[in-house]
DNA sequence: GCACTTGCATAGGGGTTCCTACATATCTAG
DNA sequence: CTAGATATGTAGGAACCCCTATGCAAGTGC
């Protein structure tokens, strides 16, 4: 006998499962509000209940998602040790997609989906002022852990005698971001346009790295 | 009096003009089939007629641009003689939009919509394999524009001093094409986090250059 | 000038979608 | 146990959209 908050919460777990799973692998105008509802095995009239239509149910996804892939990013980058193993990583989370994505419970077979629906929302909030707010506050998020990473690991190669990085880590986390999703969309249409390797090399030379490795 | 071919002409061209403009400020699936051949003083009847439906409207977009992206990058890139305004016109080439994107004729007041109609099409390529081929070689294209303007520039460069690319042309153009995408995609939502002189950084350091000009 | 073809308009069927009342089941409080 | 509150299911109206069948007018070959 679960309480009734407990029966809401999991209800709306299971709409913003679903909806991240089918906006994703089949875009968010190609999802009906009935059949993004059955895929939760539930009705519409909950999705009005809870988030007062699509758009809500989007809205709501954007927000699960904030400050995930950025903590997810920082994770990535503080666990390898060498530096291109870092940077390697630090793409294939941006091929493979990031992790929980589809929620804890229903992990969907295709974990690259969630650039999908990134591009959905950036799409979206280029339309849209009050959602490009949003947008780019999940940005912002992602770029301060990236760009606190680089200064953390910079500082201790400093005394390796390490060169200096060429631009200060904030900016250099929006060109490595740039770089990341730039290089994704062009592997998405023609993976043999971007192997792993240029993506690590594009990334040392941000760095102000030689192309490769010593 | 207009001779037949001449008439179908200009509707086709009106319904790609109309299509250009509404696809990229409303968004492909936002527009319905009436309401496209309402906005270039036709009907549905039209559009079937010539095109078979939405979808053949968007491949013929699709078609009609393939290339002259490429050219005009290309253009831009030989017109500029110091390395900065290369690489900002390359940059603002970006920002602002294509020229002639919207037809010739009916120049839309807003040419920075190709961009979002370019991320439209990715999205339904990357859910779409066949149309993936397409947009594939568009890229393609796209970078053989910009790798053979590296290499010329680079060669006459070498003359002077300067130090060799630190990759190869071709793979150059994925590096910077990836920038440049990326870059746009954090401009878009928040434009002050990539101001222009950091896009010209982040495009000088994949060349190999210092972060600074001299 | 006349049959023929072609380009596009018109009208409507069939299906889908969004959203809203209302009904029902489930939980909660006293 | 009962009454009320809350979460979700059910049913349906209204709008929309895609697409086809058909009509008409404007160009074309003889």
């Amino acid at each position: 006998m679960p309480t009734q908050e407990e029966r809401k919460a999991e209800t709306r777990q299971r709409l913003l499962d679903a909806a991240a799973d089918l906006f994703a692998t089949k875009g968010v105008h190609a999802v009906s509000v009935d059949a993004l509802a059955s895929a939760a095995d539930r009705t519409s009239g909950a999705v009005y209940a809870h988030f007062g239509g699509k758009e809500g149910v989007l809205a709501a996804l954007l927000e699960r998602w904030s400050g995930q892939a950025a903590a997810d990013i920082a994770a990535e980058l503080d666990a390898a040790t060498d530096v291109d193993d870092r940077l390697a990583a630090v793409w294939r989370r941006f091929v493979d997609g990031g992790a929980g994505v589809a929620g804890p419970s229903s992990v969907g077979d295709r974990g690259d989906a969630w650039l999908l629906l990134e591009h959905e929302l950036w799409l979206h909030a280029a339309r849209t002022p009050e959602v490009a707010d949003d947008l780019a506050d999940r940005f912002a998020r992602g770029r301060a852990g990236m760009g606190s990473a680089f200064a953390a690991w910079a500082a201790e190669e400093a005394g390796g005698g390490a060169s200096d990085p060429p631009v200060p880590p904030d900016q250099l986390a929006v060109l490595a971001m740039g770089l990341l999703f730039g290089l994704e969309m062009q592997r998405r249409v023609d993976p043999a346009a971007v192997p792993d390797e240029l993506a690590v090399t594009g990334l040392r030379l941000l760095l102000g790295l030689p192309a490769e490795a010593a």
